[in-house]
DNA sequence: GCCCATTTGTACGTATGTATG
DNA sequence: GCATACATACGTACAAATGGG
């Protein structure tokens, strides 16, 4: 999915993936995208990468977060 | 200029400090805002704090950035 | 065209603070 | 009180772009 080797920063790269999932229903409205903690694991990323990438989709809009809680998928428009 | 023990992230207080040179002229449009590297060493912060500072400002449209020349005061509306 | 200094961009790992439940 | 989760901040390293010599 992630290819550190690639011209795509990153940060970009992990929002890519994680904007596909959201448009695919793998993380469905209104419910939470994995932690900053699961996702840095899972990809293999450091931790400001992480929360880089979900900055990202936060300035789209795409989700929302609370801090103490976790980040979310935005409702559907 | 900036509080290290205060409530506000130092981030945010940073953009206030550049906001407020950028408004009073002591940044004059078109013309840089200091050097990453200067801001870091003026203020005792990190690195990573000023990037944030400055995308603040950008993200506002207060700055723009040309990677290897430097970041610029934006043209007066 | 090629180095070199400067400047911004990305990424890492870590530590501590704050909010929630 | 405690565990979880996000937020901020630090210091560092290297990559990439620019401009001058």
């Amino acid at each position: 999915m992630i290819d550190p080797e690639g011209p795509e920063p990153l940060y970009l790269q992990l929002a890519a993936v994680l904007r596909e999932r959201i448009r695919t229903g793998v993380y469905p409205p209104n419910r939470p995208v994995p932690s900053i903690t699961s996702l840095q694991q899972e990809f293999e990323l450091a931790r400001g990468t992480v929360i880089h990438a979900i900055e990202v989709l936060r300035d789209e809009g795409a989700v929302r977060t609370v801090q103490g809680r976790g980040t979310f998928v935005a409702p559907p428009t």
